[in-house]
RNA sequence: GUGGGCGUUGCCCAGAGGCUUAAGGCGCCAGGUUGUGGCCCUGGAGAUCGAGGGUUCGAAUCCCUCCGUCCACCCCA
């Protein structure tokens, strides 16, 4: 038993889940290149700044979740705790605005959030997520919604709901604050003490309280939806009528608001049908003014994001199968000495013409080597032993049937090309 | 940060003060006559019973503290 482990909120994935990865990884990008997205990968930390900037000061993820340290020339440093700021920052960085707009964008790299684990929340986890920067037309929120949904579809997770609200902007959400908060103080003798705390602090939060009482009363709360300007009005309406367009199934929520203070008009969540405490598989929504905070010119921008362990733990209730990953083709046993130098040829000949192979490596019988080759799950098993070094042959044996017939040493690779 | 459940070999778990030299299953290793896998049979290795302290003649078993883990809240992916 070792004395360390790995810190808490962290795991290792270990090769027998790496298929669940290796299948969603791989269906991540494949899907972003069907709708024309490009790969970017940026550090896993970030000066501190940008975060707080871009993510929002008075946010949760920002006021006790970030892992936060000061580097040796005295920079504050931050691990990434979503990825959505960071490829601002990138975009900001490399004059992307110059690039034909929108810049579509996708990441799939490790978040850290200290908090506390549970089923499906980590201190360390990965999310798979796009951005499309330099665009306000609401085909593009459509655009990205069906994205997600058929990558969702596609991996076999069918049974998910698409929550779906608008936010307003710079200009209209002010009057819906007020709105609401003239609303909550009437009840705040209703409100549980977190409530309190939001009415003045984040006062959008109070709609998707999950307590009983709070539920209640968001349900005559004001809606988001009658105080839109007449942009975000049309923003929504259009967008609504695309995702029509589209076929995809969405909820209109007026509680739906997230967590981050960057996301403006369209918001959006995908949701198991049956739900759970943490079952957010992901979300998104439009940033108009993220990049104008963190230093650019006026660029709406749309992004999402989802969490890739949640995925897999969805994938594993809903029992889909996954591909599994290649096992190596050939396994080689030998008898004695002799033979295994001769083994230990064939295995590096096999590999130099793209034929995968493993040799035994130590002394053991026939019977365990063969033993270790079917769990291994090599499809043949090549055995040298002194009949066949004197003949200048080998055993070829098809671990699926059984069969098992001799072949001349120089015909192996032609018979396995 | 708050509340609750649980920590026995790599994994699943029995045991609930002395009958434990801690049982079983999976997995691993070896063997079941000459150089052949999956099933079956036999054997073997592998555990300071999460850590520290206490109660007791005696603790895996009772008590305390800490740590870890799981579940829920908060928040989010």
């Amino acid at each position: 038993m070792t004395e360390i482990k790995s810190p808490r909120g962290t795991a290792d994935i270990l090769p027998v889940e790496q298929a669940y990865w290796e299948y969603v990884r791989k269906y991540a990008g494949d899907t972003c290149h069907l709708y024309g997205y490009q790969r970017i990968d940026t550090p896993v930390f970030e000066e501190t700044a940008l975060f707080i900037r871009g993510v929002g000061k008075e946010t949760e993820v920002v006021q006790k979740q970030m892992y936060t340290f000061d580097d040796n020339s005295g920079t504050s440093i931050t691990l990434r705790p979503e990825g959505t700021a960071p490829v601002c920052r990138a975009y900001l960085e490399h004059g992307m605005h110059n690039m034909p707009q929108p810049v579509k964008l996708f990441y799939i790299s490790p978040a850290f959030r200290y908090e506390r684990p549970q089923l499906g929340r980590f201190r360390q986890h990965w999310q798979f997520g796009v951005e499309a920067i330099g665009e306000a037309d609401p085909s593009l929120d459509a655009e990205i919604i069906d994205m997600a949904w058929r990558f969702y579809q596609g991996l076999g997770l069918k049974e998910l709901s698409i929550k779906l609200n608008s936010i307003g902007c710079q200009l209209c959400r002010p009057s819906f604050l007020e709105a609401l908060k003239s609303y909550y103080t009437k009840h705040t003798d209703k409100l549980c003490p977190e409530c309190k705390e939001r009415l003045t602090r984040s006062p959008l939060r109070l709609l998707d309280c999950k307590k009983l009482s709070c539920r209640e009363l968001a349900k005559s709360a004001p809606l988001s939806s009658d105080h839109l300007c007449d942009d975000c009005k049309n923003h929504f309406s259009q967008l609504q009528h695309y995702l029509e367009l589209l076929d995809l199934p969405f909820e209109l929520d007026p509680c739906l608001v997230r967590g981050l203070d960057y996301y403006t008009k369209t918001v959006f969540e995908f949701l198991p049908r049956e739900e759970g405490a943490q079952s957010a598989l992901g979300g998104g929504g439009r940033y108009d003014n993220l990049i104008e905070e963190l230093g650019g010119k006026h660029t709406p921008a749309i992004g999402f994001a989802t969490g890739i362990e949640r995925i897999i733990l969805n994938l594993k209730k809903a029992d889909i199968a996954i591909p599994p990953l290649p096992t190596p083709r050939v396994y080689i046993a030998y008898l004695g000495e002799q033979a295994k130098e001769e083994a230990l040829k064939l295995a590096a000949e096999l590999r130099q013409n793209n034929i995968s192979a493993i040799t035994s490596l130590g002394s053991r019988s026939l019977k365990a080597q063969m033993r270790q080759a079917n769990t291994s799950g090599t499809a043949m098993v090549i055995t040298i032993g002194e009949n066949e070094l004197k003949n200048n042959t080998v055993e070829l044996r098809d671990m699926v049937n059984a069969e098992q017939r001799t072949i001349p040493r120089d015909e192996i690779l032609a018979l396995l090309n």
